[in-house]
DNA sequence: TAAGATTTGTGCGTATGTATA
DNA sequence: TTATACATACGCACAAATCTT
């Protein structure tokens, strides 16, 4: 055996393949079989590659169906302005929202505490979809204190936009005071809204946004498709 | 019906009663029937208070044993100033590193663009798994320039920690330039490591540390389990 | 809807080279 | 040196999921 494996050199060939183009985000990778005789080696030595390329999440496979390459992840900066039409527009995709539901209830422990309530006190709630290049990206939950923003369901009807809303209420900036991450399975009500299989897992941020007096303006929280996106903080 | 569901009262409950500790981390709940039997409901009434609890990670299924109370997830700052055992102790934990492996070879073209080195460069590496109060927490691969730090692996096996074995090479601060969040499901290596159940949702942070001169000093790879873990950046 | 072909997933056995004790 | 463990590579067979007809 020489220096490195055999599989090494056969993962590096396709990778290199796909960064060319030959395979395209979303198509299929040639069989196993087609692999292995093209590279003359056994279909094992082929899966080897394809395993190590699955683990840095380059490619996918589904039984009975190939492999597949996987769409590039939408970069989402996440810092103290982060704003869904502005990150999107950076990474060079058309952002959109669709509205899932506007309501009006009381607000829960959680949301009260966020946002310095007291539970119960009126919220607006917008619940939605945003998409990226037309797929699926996140779902989203925005809530707001129903006395500062009583109009904000409206413009939001307009326009979907939660910095216009609020902007429309005086509020001409706002910055995220902090963000959690976590990460959990889809359950099939996400699933079927993000398009994506269940037990695929979702990256789940819970934030606070706040004037630039310190009150809070927004409580949000977001279930993006884990492989159709990077959080990104700092610089780089 | 009420103002609210019935089963959002029996939900609301039950979190009491958790968060007031009568049902401890991985303990086990009364059977659906006992509850449904205690708050005078239908079973499936408790089910839809259950799943919702699920929904919201506080509590998991498994068919045939019960439902059981989640671990609290350890809350772990992502900032400019990330440091295992600092974030640990903040929360409470007893933190501790077990030595997976240690290595020399050439840097692959990732982690030679983030090092500023050339593809095939000598690079120190170090892999091993972080515990939180003795359970695993997460998976790590720290990856060195081995021309400036020639002796880190040696201090790392001595301590395991990578602040000091940087102070023994002269970097007396280094600071976080960069972090990108994903998540993936738990392949077999992954799940056998972190002891859980293949196809759980990791979280992923790749990040890069500089010195005080903004020359990268570590390239940092992390798989986190996602349910024992939050990860946080800002203030709150 | 059903049958059959295709494709990936899994398991076992064999053999060889490399690193470690 | 020997012995043992481990990674690599090949071959065969069948199961499970998927796609096509």
């Amino acid at each position: 055996m020489g220096r490195s494996a055999l599989w090494t050199a056969i993962r590096d060939t396709l990778v290199r393949d796909i960064g060319e183009g030959h395979y395209a985000p979303g198509q299929r990778l040639p069989t196993e079989a087609q692999l292995a005789e093209r590279f003359g080696v056994n279909r094992h030595t082929v899966r080897r590659a394809i395993a190590d390329m699955a683990d840095q999440n380059i490619v996918f496979s589904r039984r009975g169906a190939g492999v597949f390459v996987r769409h590039i992840p939408t970069p989402y900066r996440i810092g103290r302005r982060t704003r869904f039409r502005q990150n999107l527009a950076a990474a060079g995709r058309v952002a959109e929202r669709r509205i899932l539901s506007l309501e009006t209830r009381g607000a829960s422990a959680q949301e009260a505490k966020a946002l310095r309530l007291a539970k119960g006190d009126a919220v607006h709630v917008y619940e939605g979809i945003s998409l990226s290049d037309g797929a699926p990206l996140a779902l989203f939950c925005s809530v707001f204190p129903a006395d500062r923003f009583p109009k904000i369901l409206e413009h939001l009807t307009e326009n979907g936009s939660v910095t216009a809303a609020l902007a429309a209420h005086g509020v001409s900036d706002y910055t995220r005071k902090s963000t959690e991450i976590t990460a959990k399975a889809a359950s099939k009500t996400h699933a079927t809204l993000l398009e994506l299989p269940v037990g695929d897992p979702l990256l789940r941020t819970v934030a606070i946004n706040i004037d630039s007096a310190g009150k809070p303006v927004e409580f949000g929280r977001t279930w993006f498709a884990a492989d159709r996106v990077t959080l990104m903080t700092g610089d780089a």
